[in-house]
DNA sequence: TCATACCCTACCGAAATAATCAACTATCCA
DNA sequence: TGGATAGTTGATTATTTCGGTAGGGTATGA
């Protein structure tokens, strides 16, 4: 039940891009998105780079180059974020909806494994389809101003440039492009300590 | 997200022995576990001596030797299993009940990875904590029951030697020994597949 | 004493992880 | 114009884990 380091990472740098985008800030390089959280640089380029191809960050390479989001936040499920980097949620291929596989139990009907696989299943995806990366990064920024802490890419060095030149990249991979215009509203959240952070309106 | 095969198989097993004792089979033989449902007998056996170094399961050697349960069956929840032999529940170290470890994050309290996670480990835990041995194999039984099919390890060949013998385990290894005699009662459910099954009062 | 079935140790190939190296490219400034 | 610089991209490699084999050793009961 481990989710690896490469969809720790990701899912963080992902964040990160989030976070930046909410703050106005425009481009953010990967030494920058690593730098002091212990990332190796390297291996974040190439995740990077799976992050590109799935159509989800867009970048612009040479000097003053770096990341950014290409979709809204708000209409990318973390659960298709893991199950594009780390594979099916669930724990047995015999109760993923995603990537359904037989196992070798003689009798899928009345495997008692099976049934609490499914349940634990619905549980995972019940979190994970729920929410987006918006709301991870809306928790994010919603604690940190709680606690009065000074927010990142709050407009540092690389700034200016404020024309908004077209960046490299959806030339070569079409991948995915939606883009739809109309930002999902939020689905209400499930039981957990979101859920409380969301409910708490003396933030 | 994913259970390896070796827990899979750990659990299938530990399953089919609380079947067995439900229904007075004495002992079951690792090639009879593994039979007709594709497990390598070998590497089953090499998972059985696990089971056994947990104290979960002893042994008879010989001729018409075979693995049983040690404790009862509703004293072992399922969680207990997968964390003995998968490792932690969480996805994420940093929010492991039982084997915390920091991760590289500079904030812990401002993650929201973090704090998403955390609702997935609390979810998965509150299923796998919940449900012990004893409410899996009730399950299954049931749907078998239910559906008329015939129970398996239904006295075959094996059977008889009424007398109890003590059986060879539990010298070397003092490992767990719970045994309390006293049998906990079920958990409430929570909401799901198997919660559905047990309130189904048809059957 | 023989057959059976658990027990132990070693090994192996493949895949996933984590990281490194070596190019390549866009921008800037002289 | 022509490096120099800062950054991205692709290929490669070392390490560990996973899933499984193989073979012999040992206890037990018939
Ligand atoms: S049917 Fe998949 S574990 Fe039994
Ligand atoms: S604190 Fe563990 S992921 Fe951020």
């Amino acid at each position: 039940m481990k989710l690896s380091k490469k969809g720790e990472y990701a899912l963080r740098a992902l964040i990160e891009l989030g976070i930046a985008q909410e703050v106005g800030r425009e481009l953010v390089q990967v030494t920058e998105l690593a730098g002091s959280k212990q990332i190796p640089i390297k291996f974040l380029e190439q995740i990077m780079v799976d992050l590109r191809g799935a159509g989800w960050v867009e970048s612009r390479r040479g000097k003053f180059g770096g990341y950014r989001l290409r979709v809204p936040a708000r209409s990318l499920p973390i659960g298709q974020i893991v199950r594009a980097i780390e594979g099916p949620l669930a724990p047995i291929g015999c109760v993923s909806q995603s990537a359904y596989e037989p196992c070798s139990c003689p009798d899928e009907d009345h495997c008692g494994l099976r049934m609490l696989m499914m349940d634990v299943r619905n549980a995972i995806a019940g979190i994970l389809d729920r929410y987006t990366l918006a709301d991870v990064v809306e928790v994010t920024l919603r604690k940190m101003r709680r606690d009065g802490l000074p927010l990142p890419y709050a407009d540092s060095h690389v700034a200016p440039r404020p024309v908004a030149v077209p960046v490299s990249a959806a030339r070569r991979r079409s991948a995915a492009a939606p883009a739809s215009p109309i930002f999902p509203a939020r689905l209400a959240p499930v039981e957990g300590l979101i859920k409380d952070l969301f409910e708490d309106y003396t933030i």
